[in-house]
DNA sequence: CCCTCCATGTGACTGAGTTACATCAACTAG
DNA sequence: CTAGTTGATGTAACTCAGTCACATGGAGGG
C-alpha cells in the first residue's frame, strides 16, 4: 500500500465502503478515508471532486452505455425499440461482481441525505442523456423525455431487484421484464 | 432592516438573489447575504440548513399542494384523471407575483452544479410525494411511478414557458396543455 | 416595573475543498 | 550507469460552510 501502488480509485472506493458501513458517511472524514486506502487528503481531492463522488464513480460509464447503444440501434427502430435498446445499453453496463458493491451502497445511500441528493442527481442526467439522444432520433421534446423517464425508472427497478435478489441472476432480462410491465401499465391507462 | 425586522426568511431571499445575480452563487459567502439581510451567518443557518436551501423555500408548499390536491380528487376517479388533478395541485400554488422571481431564479440554476443538483432533488421529492399517493389509490408500484414522472414534467414543462413567455398568462391551463402533448405522445407510441 | 421568552448575536470550533510548492518513483536518453 | 524529465503524490496553510455553547436584547405579561 505504498505511495505508488496501483489503482488508487479503487482503494479509496474500498475504504469509504468500509468507513461509512462501520461509522456512518457524515461521521466518516476524507482523512480518514484517504489514511486506509494509504493516501493523503490532497490526493483524494486530486481523484474526486469531492467526498460523494468517490462513491458515484461509475456514472459516466453508465451514461456512454445508454448512448452507444442508442446509436447503434437501427435507423429508423420505432422509439419503443430504441428505448429498450437504451436500458439494455445501462442494464450491459454491470458486471455480476458490481452486484456485491451494489448491496452495500443501496443501504449506505438510504442513511444520508446528502448521498441520495446526489443519487438524484445521478438519476436525472442519465435521463437527461436518453432524453437527449432519443430527441436527436425522433424530434419531439415531449416524446424523448416521458420515454426516457420510463427507461430509467425501469432501469432502476430491475437493479434494484437484481441487488434484492438471493441467486446471482443476469441484469439485463430484468431490466427488460420490468421496461415491459411499466408500459403495459401505461398502455392499460391509456388505452382506447 | 434592524435586528427585530420582520421576514428575516424573505429578507434572506432576496438579498441571496442580488448577489448572486452580482457575483456568482460560489464567489457569494453565507457571511454576505446575512449582512445584506441585516443578520448574522448563525441566524442564517438557524432559519435554512444550508446556503441553497435559501433558494428551495418553496418545496414543502409544492408537495403538500400535490398530495392534497390528490386527496381531494373523487373516490373512484380514473388514474388520468387523478393525474390532472395532482399538476393542478402544483400549479396552483404559484402566484403571478412569483413569476418574476422565477424568472431570475432559472438562469441562476443554470450557472451552478451544486444548484442543479439540489433542483434534481427537489423534482425527485416531487416525484416521489405524487407516486405515493397514487400508489395508495390504485396499488400499483409501476403505474404510480410512471404517472408521477409525467405529471412532474409536465409541470416542469408548464412552469418554464410560464416563465419563459412574455405575457402573464395563468400557470394552470400551461401546465394542462403540457400535460395533454405528453401524453398524446405516449399514446402514439403505444397505440394499440 | 420586573420577568420571562425567544429571536438574534458572539466567538470558537470541525471538516470539506483549494492551492502553491516540494518530493520521489519511474521512464528515457546519452 | 547516470542525469534529466515527467507525473503522481505529499506538505502546509488557507477559505468557507456549517455547528455549538453561551451571551444579549427586544417584546409582552403580570
Amino acid at each position: 500500500m505504498a505511495r505508488w501502488d496501483p489503482d488508487a480509485r479503487g482503494r479509496l472506493l474500498r475504504a469509504a465502503i468500509e468507513l461509512f458501513a462501520e461509522q456512518g458517511y457524515e461521521a466518516t472524514t476524507t482523512a480518514q478515508i484517504a489514511e486506509r486506502a494509504g493516501l493523503t487528503r490532497t490526493t483524494l481531492f486530486r481523484l474526486f471532486s469531492d467526498k460523494r463522488e468517490i462513491l458515484f464513480q461509475g456514472q459516466g460509464a453508465l451514461i456512454a452505455g445508454a448512448t452507444e447503444a442508442i446509436h447503434r440501434a437501427p435507423a429508423g427502430a420505432p422509439a419503443d425499440e430504441v428505448l429498450t435498446a437504451a436500458v439494455t445499453g445501462l442494464a450491459d453496463v454491470h458486471t455480476s461482481e458490481q452486484r456485491e458493491t451494489g448491496q452495500l451502497l443501496v443501504p449506505l445511500m438510504a442513511s444520508s441525505p446528502e448521498l441520495q441528493e446526489r443519487a438524484a442527481f445521478k438519476r436525472d442526467a442519465i435521463a437527461r442523456a436518453i432524453e437527449h439522444e432519443l430527441f436527436e432520433r425522433f424530434d419531439d421534446r415531449r416524446l424523448a423525455g416521458v420515454l426516457a423517464d420510463i427507461g430509467v425508472r425501469s432501469y432502476y427497478a430491475g437493479y434494484a431487484s437484481w441487488i434484492a435478489s438471493p441467486d446471482d441472476l443476469p441484469l439485463t432480462p430484468l431490466v427488460h421484464q420490468e421496461l415491459a410491465e411499466h408500459t403495459a401499465a401505461l398502455r392499460h391507462v391509456f388505452a382506447g
